[in-house]
DNA sequence: TTTGGCATGTAAGCCGTTACATGATTTA
DNA sequence: TAAATCATGTAACGGCTTACATGCCAAA
């Protein structure tokens, strides 16, 4: 059974609010939901197809231009159903982090490692990078404070991830600081 | 190809400090690694079993009382050689988090929905749980000032996971006090 | 003597990634 | 008109979880 299938009821969910198709899903998870949910296409389109199997979701098709079709889904009441059960449900279990980061410094096992220092480096750059990029996003699309009180949901994810770029990189320059005067 | 097999070089690092059975390992991950890194006792011994016919470690066999046999492995020239070519590597691309809890949030879309105050109220005790018994264990462990030198890998994991759960915490409770008022 | 922990495996199957594949439309 | 983006799929495969399975050892 490995993991439910949580997918399933994000589709539901994102449907219940408006008629998408899947590359509209593919488009949110890229742009807005990323952080914390991501789904590549490959798996998208065959969960579609399987939900339309069960019911949970119908479709309809519109063109774009003279020949491209675009297969827009929406909700049925049984898809609505198993999505309020969902909501309604206690949240699975915390599934546990894989950070290869801090598996390399635990195995290293010393502050005085050569390597330490070029490790913290590269794992500062790359959340740097990430920071700025989720920075500039916010004043992009909610600097205008009239943007502030839409997308709820959208503003709550960025933010989040904002903050938690925030505090790994304090941590990782605490440390790093740390570790630079032991030698 | 999936995601890189990093539980292989995790081992390799595992064992260049010490021999250890898979049964160790697996004790490694539920009592110390597990809030960085998480791998099943299914997933470790066909791993160990693959590295050992590529001949990335050895085994030898100790019995444990009359009859019960234990096997430890060992890290051989070329696992020293692999493990230090991943060590010198840079990191893997970050996987995105996938949070159950901020999805919920994200779809319903308002804070005014009736569920958002249960569903919060629900993700704060269970990290508060988790939070409590990182806690103790770590009175338990390095609360003694002689074992503050030591351990520094076990000491680092133990101590960063502690900060997230704080920093989850406060995040979480921040939000529902202004959800509260709002309301 | 029973219970819990030690110790090592295998099998089925889902989840997710990477790669393969194709074609239309819009924009520079 | 070329490049980027829109749009939808399939195939192969590895990672990981869940469940099945067995037996020994130590401690209460």
């Amino acid at each position: 059974m490995a993991q439910k299938n949580i997918l399933k009821y994000i589709i539901l969910g994102l449907l219940n609010r408006e008629d998408l198709a899947g590359y509209d899903i593919k488009k949110l998870f890229e742009e807005e939901l990323g952080d914390f949910w991501y789904s590549n296409h490959s798996q998208i389109y065959p969960e579609l197809r399987r939900m339309e199997d069960d019911g949970l979701i119908s479709s309809r098709t519109e063109l774009v231009g003279k020949k491209l079709e675009k297969k827009f889904y929406q909700i049925t009441k049984d898809g609505q159903k198993l999505l309020s059960a969902w909501m309604d449900e206690s949240l699975n279990p915390l599934v546990p982090t894989r950070d290869e980061f801090t598996m390399k410094l635990y195995l290293l096992d010393s502050a005085d490692h050569p390597l330490v220092t070029r490790l913290f480096q590269e794992e500062i750059a790359r959340h740097e990078e990430k920071y700025q990029y989720l920075q500039t996003r916010w004043q992009l699309l909610f600097a205008d404070e009239s943007e502030q009180q839409k997308h709820f949901g959208h503003r709550c994810i960025l933010e989040q991830a904002i903050l938690r770029e925030k505090q790994r990189l304090d941590w990782l320059h605490r440390e790093l600081k740390k570790i630079k005067k032991t030698n």
